[in-house]
DNA sequence: CTAATCAGGACTAAATTGGTCTTGATTATG
DNA sequence: CATAATCAAGACCAATTTAGTCCTGATTAG
């Protein structure tokens, strides 16, 4: 275990569509044409993300959502933290949103928030970019095509 | 997020307190006393440590649990997976129970199992021993105190 | 034989997560 | 200005997962 939830899943896919679209602006109905997903998912999903200033939105007609950097200077922290809250192993952690109520003189707190450090930077190693492979990705469909990808799983 | 659960905590705990007594065997009543869980929780969790080799068990009256190993070679890692199955962030990475049904073609596939390793890594790198500060830990109750710690939070 | 203890697994309740829907605000277009 | 397309915000329900308890059976010391 130790697993990303769904809907850090969906916003790494929603996050590559909009990728290689390269800065194109996108509603969600495109996007959930583009993904497979349901549109009300990727409405949900993309304010996570506008909301964590990795998008940025128009609204009204045409609107739509738009990368907000590009996917090398967008890392994976950024987009689990955007959809999961700050990443802490446990409540001993500083960030922690429901910390155990023993932090201050907790014994293991240092060693957690190394433990923690540790994963956090490995996260923060990777980026949109690397995580994806644009070239086998999204080929844009000539008439409504059937949907692309499945989610990560 | 990307939080281990309380079950994790609960058998750090359990093994900080059969770490501090170094090898002593010691009943899940005992250990239930010791750690303030309550005894069928510590029941739990002694026999899925019990099942990966992280403890030995005997069985009958005067029974009870032991550490397998020492401290310092028990990492974070096997205490995880002993709890919690193999460490996978999602369904794109190998070993995960609930297989991403692209796996084989997953364009990322590779990419998130750089992701795991460097997660399982870092976990590898902590050790019982180095989470829990023995001198600080479990006082020895003189006529069985009041529970001394409250878990991880 | 009896009491203490682990083994294995069923079971329930609570918490979390995933996904949908509704209502309202914003804006392009004719 | 009217209309349709679109995002904003959040309520809401269903499904899944997790936590915790309990029961029945096997093992062993005394």
């Amino acid at each position: 275990m130790l697993r990303l939830n769904r809907m850090t899943d969906y916003a790494i896919v929603v996050l590559g569509a909009l990728a290689h679209r390269q800065g194109e602006l996108l509603a969600t109905a495109q996007l959930a044409e583009l993904t497979g997903l349901a549109q009300p998912t990727v409405a949900k999903v993309a304010k996570l993300l506008q909301s964590s200033d990795l998008l940025t939105t128009k609204r009204g007609a045409n609107g739509g959502y738009q990368l907000a950097d590009e996917p090398a200077d967008i890392s994976l922290v950024r987009i689990i933290e955007a959809v999961e809250g700050p990443i802490a192993v446990n409540g001993c952690v500083e960030g922690a949103q429901d910390p155990c109520i023993v932090t201050n003189t907790c014994f293991m707190s240092n060693h957690w928030n190394k433990v923690n450090t540790t994963l956090r930077d490995a996260l923060a190693d990777v980026s949109l970019a690397d995580l994806i492979d644009p070239s086998q990705l999204f080929p844009i469909p000539e008439e409504a095509a059937t949907p692309t990808i499945q989610g990560l799983g």
